[in-house]
DNA sequence: CGCTATGTTGATCCATATCAATAAGTGTGG
DNA sequence: CCACACTTATTGATATGGATCAACATAGCG
């Protein structure tokens, strides 16, 4: 069942730097042509290779970006709320490099690619927004890619806690928001390797208990993980 | 030495897509800032972390994008003319996430970066450019990442070699532009193994002499490599 | 309350890294 | 133009990180 974005919807997207710049008709536009939809988990919403013909946003629950080659998968990313996924296979109107899945009950629009792409055009707010929120995803990914080739797994996962943790405020203790073998997957190891990981920082002050982490030791943890901005930090 | 970019640089630089659709009068406001420089080999253009200045534009020779963490040093792609480079540092006006050294005799077309900035904010053509451009590179990261993750190395290895040979012309001969150790460590594997993996194609039909390969059964090769559209297309 | 998927643990195997030695280029200065 | 120095490439021996296979435990979930 396909429905239009009610309004209480459109504040949660407009509230996207991807939207706020962008005119008021112009936004119309957009949410005129889109959908909003409520799906279970792991529903496959897009598969690799298809053609992209809208551009996602997830409201509520999670989205998992995985790739597939010779019978082999890799989680790439989890999307979460509020904000969008595939917008450069969007702006190319080229097949989507990525699958993706439900991995809870999630909600989300499916705004038309053509009414990006031609809203775009006229409106230059969306325009720098778009070019802006790009770029902030080409940097992600050259992270990732400094992080899987510059590091170990037992590096990856050290790191990779400790900015779970700043997501979850400096907090010393905070939870696994998907499964393990995600993880191991998303760090790109095998999930038996990452139980092994996990004792593997013990001496670095790090404590697992199901999906719970735990902090000991701060400072045992980032020296030996030793982050880096350039590869661990959000925002830039 | 800085010199302004003389004529016959210009038409080099509009050729590149980023350039093709802008307004002519926005172009030389580009290039009234620019300057053009000549750098001898194993010079290093940028460091990562540095604040973006400047969008460079490679007009001859070749320049290596590589990244550093803990003492350890990744190679994560190659700059061919005519192109640019760290587009993406400079549309979102933030630090470096990779450094840049000219692997020969190279001549550099340096465009401030502000200059880029605001001429994309009066420019549809340019901005319409730029953001395909960098969904583009955006792309080519992710493909990348696919092939990091879901390949082993003399998968990896086998896939560039068919990569390479497209890039030749789809000759059964062609020379490898750099360095062996600079391909190892693009394709994320030491110089030996890198050694190793050329004797491990040697039953699907490659030979290295040197710096040039020979692909003495196509369809061997394809059968192991098992290239794909979404993993090694330079297009798409 | 079982059933099924996920996670852990142990044993083993394999790919790749590391260390060491040698060979082959490449460039430089006499 | 050659000799030397230095970097890069190859080869062999070994070490190790991580994968795989197998068994078992655990936790969700209908």
């Amino acid at each position: 069942m396909r429905l239009r974005p009610p309004e209480s919807d459109f504040q949660n997207i407009r509230s996207l730097d991807l939207f706020t710049e962008i005119a008021d008709q112009h936004f119309d536009v957009l949410m005129r042509g889109a959908y909003v939809q409520n799906f279970p988990p792991q529903i496959e919403l897009i598969a690799e290779g298809d053609t992209c013909d809208f551009l996602h946003v997830v409201l509520s629950g999670s989205v998992d970006l995985f790739s597939s080659w010779n019978g082999r998968e890799t989680s790439m990313a989890t999307v979460r709320p509020v904000s969008t996924f595939i917008l450069a296979a969007t702006v190319k109107d080229a097949p989507y490099l990525m699958s993706a899945r439900t991995l809870e009950k999630s909600r989300i629009v499916l705004v038309p690619s053509k009414d990006v792409r031609s809203v775009f055009d006229i409106d230059p707010g969306f325009a720098r927004a778009v070019v802006t929120e790009l770029a902030q995803c080409y940097r992600s990914v050259v992270k990732n890619t400094k992080d899987l080739k510059l590091r170990t797994s037992l590096e990856r996962l050290a790191n990779y806690i400790l900015r779970q943790q700043r997501r979850a405020g400096g907090a010393t203790t905070f939870e696994l928001q998907f499964e393990k073998r995600r993880l191991a997957s998303f760090l790109g190891m095998t999930p038996e390797n990452l139980s092994r990981a996990f004792k593997g920082l013990q001496p670095y002050g790090v404590r697992v208990e199901g999906s719970q982490f735990v902090i000991l030791s701060q400072s045992d943890l980032e020296r030996f993980a030793k982050p880096n901005p350039l590869i661990d930090d959000y925002s830039t």
